[in-house]
Order: C-alpha cells, then structure tokens, then sequence
DNA sequence: CTGCTTGCAAATCTTTTGCATTGAA
DNA sequence: TTCAATGCAAAAGATTTGCAAGCAG
C-alpha cells in the first residue's frame, strides 16, 4: 500500500480525521532524505500548521505508531515509525554530521534479545545509536 | 584509585579546580543508584550550587570525560563515564520505570563493530537503550 | 450540525548568557 | 594576588495549556 493511503488509513481506522495539519507534517517527514527536527518540521509547515499544531501532530503521531523519536546525541529527531520503513539504526558523523540509516542485522537483534532475556527482560522497543567518522570525512 | 582521588586528579591535570559546586555534582553521581536527571541534580546541589553552575558543571564532566549524557526515552539522564563505571548499557522498564544497567557482552561490542565497519564507519561511541518489561514486573 | 482540530496567547520548563563578586591555588 | 568559578538576574529556547473559533465527516 502507498504511504500516503496507509497514513490515511490509520488515523481513519483510530478514529481520527485527515487534516491540512497531519499532512503537512506527515509529508515533511515523508520526502525528507532522513530525520527531522521539530525546528525544522514547524519551519517546514509554516502556513500549513502553528507551532502547536506541529506538537499535538506529532505526539498523536507517536502515539498512533506513525511516527518516533529517535536520539541523535541528547536532542532528537523524528522520522517515520516501522510501519512505513525499515527497522534499522543510525550512525552520525562527527565531522560532517550527516546520518546514514544502518541496515538491520538480524544476527544483531537476535544476540539483543538473548542478552534482554539473561538479564531478565522482555523487550518491546530498542534503539543504537552510533557515533563516529564516515568513509568521506575519514579520507 | 579511589573514584574520588580520580576525580580532583582529572580536574588537576587539565587544570581546572576543584571547588564545591563540582564536588557536589560529582558526588550526587558517584552515589546515586542509577542515571540522574538533571533536575535531580540540580534539587540535590540545593545549597551547594546554583542551577547554573550544575549546568556548567555538568559541561565541563562531559569534556573532560567524567561524566555523560544516557537517553531514556527522547529525555536524558547524566551518569559517570567509563572512567569510573565499567562500558554497560541500559534497560528501562516500561512499566516500573527502573532503569537496569546491562552488563556489556564482547560479543556484541564486535558485532556492532563489524557492522559499523561495513558500512565504512569507523565508531567512536555508541549507545544501547532498551524499554520493555523487567522480571518483576512480569510477574 | 457537532465535536474534533486548530490558532493564538500565555504559562511553564529548560538551558544559556552577561556581569559583578567570590574563592582556590 | 589573580584568574578561574560562582551566583543572580535575565534572556532565549522548547514545550504545554486554556479557550474561542474553524473545519472534517
């Protein structure tokens, strides 16, 4: 199914309406190449959505499972939840900044399960973040 | 060495002193059970630092390597650095809120590596959350 | 229509900055 | 003594709340 009619479809199913507001966000984060900062997603509905707005959207957002945080360094971003990509992990330059997506292994999340249940645990959600130099800035 | 001889020895050698407000931050990390926030450090130094300060403070850790910044959730807590805890990571119960820190397995400290490496990254650091449910809370 | 959504104003909370004073070495 | 470190006031930034008006279904 195309992003956008699932995107409609769910806050249809859950009971909630299609708005100028919800698309403007949801469209940001949708052509963007890669997370986005809440800065950059209330400049970027600038007409479409007051500040607020682009809070309340992106918290049903969370909520709904459309959207999540992810932690780059101690602020945030948001991208899209697993239900329109790929579970995957990000990888920030320190020179450059830029974040490249990290292809999921699945040997990587098997050992992250077996290490949850030693210690007792179930787990539901887990992030990585890794910090450190890409190809072109190390040359 | 004694953490606390470590700590005014680090601050020395890079030439900073070591003067109250500081020893009360470290001090509130050095005792606490777990990663503390950074309103609990700040109603903690009550009488020992200002709010400020314990921001400056906590800056200067962070340089220096003494302390970092954990993410929980898309908030974060400060604990000491490897300097003084043993690599490790954390998982939050999403239900109690205790927060469990995860021995480290060498096995997935090389595995992180590789993947790191096949993706032409070289990593400097890196960081695990987990959420879900802990034992008890299973229970 | 009718209640869910939004915008605007303003309250809160968090973090940073400027500056005169204090304190560690 | 001397410059780093601190406290206080206030600015700046981020996020939340209350409420009347607007819009989707």
């Amino acid at each position: 199914m195309n992003s956008l009619v699932l995107f409609k479809k769910t806050l249809q199913d859950k009971g909630y309406s299609s708005t100028r507001a919800r698309l403007a966000v949801f469209n940001l984060l949708l052509e963007a190449p890669g997370p986005v900062s809440m800065h950059e997603l209330i400049d970027g509905s600038r007409g479409k959505a007051d500040r607020v707005s682009v809070y309340r959207t992106v918290e049903l957002f969370e909520q709904l499972g459309i959207s999540q945080r992810i932690n780059i360094g101690w602020k945030y971003k948001l991208e899209l939840s697993e239900m329109f990509l790929d579970h995957h992990h990000h990888m920030t330059c320190l020179t450059c900044g830029r974040i490249t997506p990290i292809k999921d292994e699945p040997q990587f999340e098997a050992m992250l399960q077996k290490i949850a249940r030693t210690n007792g645990f179930v787990v539901t959600m887990h992030q990585l973040e890794m910090q450190g130099t890409c190809s072109d800035c190390a040359a």
